[in-house]
RNA sequence: GCCGAGGUAGCUCAGUUGGUAGAGCACGGCACUGAAAAUGCCGGUGUCGACAGUUCGAUUCUGUCCCUCGGCA
């Protein structure tokens, strides 16, 4: 069995984290943070993380674990959320796992058998290299001659999923292809899925935007840049960051940084409804509008505490 | 009121020596098993301001009108 948490999902900016504190304070539950950049000290603005006020009515884990140099994955977050479930579990908790980011949310609910085979920046750099050298489709020859169901899988020019599969054969000497999989069975456990009409959601996202730079994004931004880093990739490389970096080092003006931001995250918000589709049977779709969202969410998460074991 | 410039996609614009049009951004969709807010892929969504004229055919040429922006009054 996958593991017994609730799960909230949705796109950015709909209300997850409101509701997850809603749901901790009546059934006596803690959050899980399932999110790809809220593991960051110093990002907090920027990433909605879950407020002081908030932390307070409902405990939280798997926020502020990483200095934004460093760096986080899928199989860390695994490892992370499954200890923090035992945890909660262990005290007689309800664990609601909330969170944005699709990739952990599925793999922590369908038990993902992650290959055994820990990024290695240096292998990653000298393959970068030679795919610069001899062109992203003779990378993909390259995997493709040992395992060509991989392969088929991956665009040629997806460099970075090409080298990820080069990496696993390279460290596990496996072919790519037969690693994978699941652990676990099917999972009864409820997933809550909050939705917004397409138009509203970018309206409350605009609107969103608007309160961070006023509530100073500007600034948190301002004392990484003060540090040194930068922006192209790693926990930076994120809608917000990447345009107010762009504003500090000239490239845009504010308007058009804050602009930018608002469609970025329009995209981050289309690239999620990817991960949960509204179609998919195993999400319980709730209309984060409803003035009594709080009530709808609440019935499956009691039949889920009082299911038959 | 006069002179000038201009009205083409949601926005900023290009273009058609007459054969119903295309870029960027925006927007829509897809993939995803240790970078995932990452990375890669696909898609043009349109009364070409309105009406009339010339023409086989007008977004393109002509006329009138409407609107916008400058300048002069």
């Amino acid at each position: 069995m996958a593991p017994s948490a609730v799960f909230i999902v949705g796109p950015t900016g709909v209300g997850k984290t409101a509701l997850a504190v809603a749901l901790a304070e009546r059934f006596r539950g803690e959050v899980i943070s399932a999110d790809s950049r809220q593991v960051y000290r110093q990002m907090d603005i920027g990433t909605g993380k879950p407020s002081a006020e908030e932390q307070r009515l409902a405990p939280h884990h798997l926020l502020d674990l990483l200095d934004p140099t460093e760096s986080f994955d899928l199989a860390t977050f695994l490892a992370l959320a499954h200890a923090a479930i035992d945890e909660v579990k262990g005290r007689g908790g309800l664990p609601l796992v909330a969170g944005g980011t699709g990739q952990y949310i599925w793999a922590l609910y369908e038990g993902w058998q992650v290959p055994p085979a820990a990024p290695n920046a240096e292998f990653r750099r000298s393959k970068q290299l030679e795919a610069d050298r001899i062109g992203p489709q003779a990378l993909h020859q390259e995997l493709a001659a040992v395992d060509p169901v991989r392969a088929a899988q991956i665009d040629p020019r997806n460099v970075r999923r090409v080298i990820r599969a080069l990496e696993i054969l390279h460290f596990t000497q496996r072919i790519p292809s037969e690693h994978g999989g699941r652990a676990e069975g099917p999972s009864d456990a409820p997933v809550l899925g909050l939705n917004l009409d397409r138009e509203e959601l970018y309206r409350r996202i605009d609107l969103r935007v608007d309160q961070m730079m006023s509530r100073g994004f500007l600034a948190e931004v301002e004392r990484l840049a003060a540090r040194g880093l930068t922006f192209e990739k790693g926990a930076l490389a994120s809608p917000g960051y990447r345009e107010l970096g762009q504003y500090l080092s000239g490239e845009l003006t504010l308007d058009e940084a804050v602009l930018r931001i608002k469609s970025q995250t329009h995209g981050l918000a289309r690239g999620q409804y990817g991960w949960f589709k509204l179609s998919d049977p195993r999400i319980t779709w709730l209309d984060a509008a409803a003035p009594d969202l709080v009530e709808q969410a609440a019935v499956p998460v009691e039949a889920f505490l009082t299911r038959p074991i």
